[in-house]
DNA sequence: GACTGTGAAGCCATTCACAGCT
DNA sequence: AGCTGTGAATGGCTTCACAGTC
């Protein structure tokens, strides 16, 4: 595996042509171009083979793509070939949601606890999971190493749940709340903001109007 | 308001300068410089400059942008200075979420129908909005002239529900189900990926450990 | 002195086009 | 003939650096 710098676009791209994969070889199809992919996800099938280029020769020429052995390289290179645990703070309606998701589980995310600072909702079920008080963060964090942390929390409190998580070890942070959170540069951190992508679909849909 | 092609990175970061400028307004802050802005949402000044710089001159050489008036320019550009009125297919526990979402209701966006397939649904109440049988997508829409789509519905139906909503006349898609979905050119979509999000995590946690 | 606006330079990602293999 | 892998060309975004303004 090459020490090059990877593009991000490429690893948002790898991880959508895996979920392609799985698909197509539920199918039972053996063998695959990089064109049959690129129609699959909608980019060039150009990019599709320099995309596949940064880790390897998989394929054959002349021939194409093996397609389970393609999909087990590109889960093991997106490190999903064993379970990831995951602590989700924030159990509200979104945090909830995120809890359940199932998406979540198919694609070997596991989620390992749930908290929150409502003493209302401490104690109650999600699923099989019971929502602890967020006090219990770290203690959390040090039973589960390397765990990924969510943050489903309002604006105001995401900064201060962040600055938790790094103090208990977390080392990768998906935050949804509609916040820039300020981490350790060795943090991996990545933000979901819900409003953002409707404010860009608004930008577009104004812009037709001009 | 200039034709020239704007990188969609650039309204990404208009987004969240908007955000972070209606934050900072509600603390009373008069003049800001790009600096300021860039440290507060962590990009370089000159890009925010640079970014600025695509819709017009907004700011004064040796003082910075007024907070007031920039945020206004910023909401006018995304089209924002009206309500938007968003149509929900899926009610299960992410559409339901979304339906719910303070984050949308704060930005302008107001749901003006959730519908979902599932008969032990429809009737039910999400806060104040009934939920609609996915049938009625098509008289909902016209109801709703220029509404924005989301779909929340498993990866199966996704593509069903996209072509509905095409016939229906929504002109503006945000597709939360694992799937790329195939739309005319002139609709606007966008992804958001939940996992996809979770495995770009997972994929430099893996790196650092090489 | 401070800060914006912007052409130019630098850098990075995508597309092209073709040699190489089956 | 069909398809991969890849150097070269292109295109686009970001950073630099400084002239212009207050």
């Amino acid at each position: 595996m090459k020490a090059l710098k990877i593009p991000e676009a490429t690893i948002i791209r790898l991880s959508v042509y895996s979920r392609f994969l799985a698909q197509v070889k539920r199918r039972g199809v053996i063998t695959i171009s990089s064109g049959e992919i690129a129609n699959g996800v909608g980019v060039s099938s150009a990019q599709v083979r320099k995309d596949l280029a940064y880790f390897g020769e998989f394929g054959t020429r002349g021939v194409g793509y093996n397609v389970g052995e393609l999909y087990g390289h590109l889960m093991k290179i997106l490190g999903l070939t064993s379970q990831w645990q995951v602590i989700i703070v924030g159990a509200g309606k979104l945090g909830s949601a995120l809890t359940m998701y199932a998406g979540f589980a198919e694609r070997g995310f596991k989620v390992v606890a749930v908290l929150d600072s409502d003493p209302r909702k401490i104690g109650q079920k999600l699923d099989s999971i019971e929502i602890l008080p967020v006090s219990r963060l770290a203690e959390v964090a040090a039973a589960n190493q390397s765990a990924i942390g969510i943050i489903a929390v309002p604006a105001e409190e995401s900064q201060e749940v962040a600055n938790t998580m790094v103090q208990a070890g977390i080392k990768a942070i998906l935050n949804f709340s509609p916040r820039v959170l300020m981490v350790p540069e060795d943090i991996v951190i990545r933000n979901v903001d819900l409003s953002v992508n409707l404010e860009i679909l608004s930008f577009y849909l104004g812009a037709q109007k001009r």
